[in-house]
DNA sequence: GCTATAAAAGATAAAAACGATCTTAAAGGT
DNA sequence: ACCTTTAAGATCGTTTTTATCTTTTATAGC
């Protein structure tokens, strides 16, 4: 249970990787896609993703790439997560609002909400400057 | 990510509902199935794996069905989680011993190592006998 | 403008997991 | 013997995951 995907390491150790580099330099996808061992072409699909979410800059063309969209120090281990893996939601109860389509009767309810404030807590606690720092 | 799938709320309800019925008294699959809202031969497999963690005790033939293995009030919904997801584990590298096979290398792993604490937490504090009695 | 480069976008596809059903077997009561 | 009820295993369709390929768009350099 709770597994993160293969989508969301290759996120974490991408964007990681690119923390890593001189802040403003242009970076290759594909150089990313070794560094972190992940597929180029679905690694790509993930920057994307992140580009949406303004996690990175991308740039086409000639000297083009990646770079990072803020300061790493300002990007938490959860939006890398759930611009990815989607928001984080350990039962479809907590959708539209939090109403449980089973009434009052939904007694779990409660501690699925607690989980998950949890560990979102935990994950916006951690940025990528700090995992990018332990080199 | 993170969710919960099909299963386990099955699981949950089906367990709740069993926690509800006089302690003892034999409860068809059947009854439960209908109650938690669940396919009974889904169903049937999910209690066939409460059985052999000795969640729930089963009885064949006229007169037979299920009982829980023990009170309610020492059964954590961790227990009932983990008996058909797999162990709570946020991060294949958590797996074998949290040897992670990217080496030190991997900084993201203290911080799966405590979502995973935090939520065992939190799940083995609610027992089944809290969930069932807000009927 | 042309060309080479590099990301964006979309189509496709294999593999795995999920959700569910069906059949046969085994056990227990009458 | 016969009926009831769970156990176990085979099967099967759907969805999700993981990945690749192709086409398009943007940009820099010539």
């Amino acid at each position: 249970m709770m597994e993160l995907t293969r989508k969301g390491e290759y996120a974490i150790r991408g964007i990681i990787y690119l923390a890593q580099q001189q802040p403003g330099k242009m970076v290759l996808i594909s150089e990313i896609a070794e560094a972190a061992e992940a597929p180029q072409t679905f690694l790509a699909k993930i920057f994307q993703s992140f580009a949406k979410m303004g996690l990175v800059n991308s740039y086409r063309g000639t000297g083009g790439g990646f770079t990072l969209g803020r300061p790493a120090a300002r990007i938490t281990l959860r939006e890398v997560v759930e611009a990815v893996e989607g928001p984080i939601m350990p039962n479809r109860c907590l959708l539209d609002g939090g109403a449980c389509d089973r009434g009052e009767g939904c007694t779990v309810h409660p501690v699925w909400r607690k989980v998950q404030s949890q560990v979102v807590q935990i994950l916006d606690s951690v940025t990528i400057e700090e995992l990018a720092r332990a080199k």
